[in-house]
DNA sequence: CTGTATCCCCTATGATACTG
DNA sequence: CAGTATCATAGGGGATACAG
């Protein structure tokens, strides 16, 4: 019995840590995890590991994100700590966002699925065609 | 500009390779992301890493999923080609769902995150309460 | 410029019942 | 045992208009 089997037996049983005081919906790990997948959370958290960036800048790196979406994921990624939000009383006003010191943790973490899954895609992408033509 | 940063700009293209192509729901590694953080795909994969498992052993194992999303998940995982589904022609007929290659490939590199979520959770969870306090 | 406030819709999920 | 089929629902997400 190697690490990987230990650890993943270890992680099934954290996840499912709190099933009994109120079901899966408690578990620690769920949560965390919830907040980093997000339709918008990765990417802004991808964006914001390059450098500081204003609100408009961020919608115009992004262009498909709603206002209202960009403005709810950043605050959903501040309250968990990982983004960090400083007004400066410009006229008109502006607002930096930037990755806290638990955001860059948790984004250098992130990044050994994002490359896995720039380097997989091609044959993510296989499988599923794969499986639909058998299907048909 | 060290490695990190370089490897961020990167992503945030890749993430948003075919937004002129029909928005980034084309995005080849959102796509990949999509089909790992559904709300029962980790937690089955973290599962069937430890070793494979029949059907009803996984439905005892994770009793908050219902059986329609246990089905619907497996086969998605099956489609994008983590986990291998063998059928044994007893009586009763019994169904073993098992990690391929390529999830094994892809847990890997999720680990990392799940690791994370497991040691910074009290962090994560610590921050949200300091927001909402704020804010209250 | 940076947000809030509404309204609306659609998809993911769940509950239940039925089948090979 | 291992699914399918059907119906119901909640909440994530988008469009638009308004505000400090």
């Amino acid at each position: 019995m190697d690490a990987t089997i230990v650890s993943a037996r270890r992680k099934i049983e954290l996840y499912r840590a709190d099933a009994a005081s109120g079901g899966l919906a408690n578990c620690p790990v769920r949560n965390v995890l919830q907040g980093i997948f997000g339709k918008w959370s990765t990417l802004l958290v991808m964006a914001l590991a390059e450098r500081p960036y204003r609100f408009g800048e961020l919608r115009r790196l992004v262009p498909d994100i709603s206002q209202r979406m960009l403005t709810q994921t950043l605050c959903d990624l501040q309250r968990d700590g990982y983004v960090g939000r400083e007004v400066f009383a410009t006229t008109p006003p502006s607002v930096e966002y930037s990755l806290t010191d638990l955001g860059r943790s948790m984004y250098d973490s992130l990044q050994h699925l994002l490359m896995w899954a720039e380097g997989n895609a091609g044959r993510v992408k296989a499988a599923r065609e794969a499986f639909d033509r058998a299907g048909a």
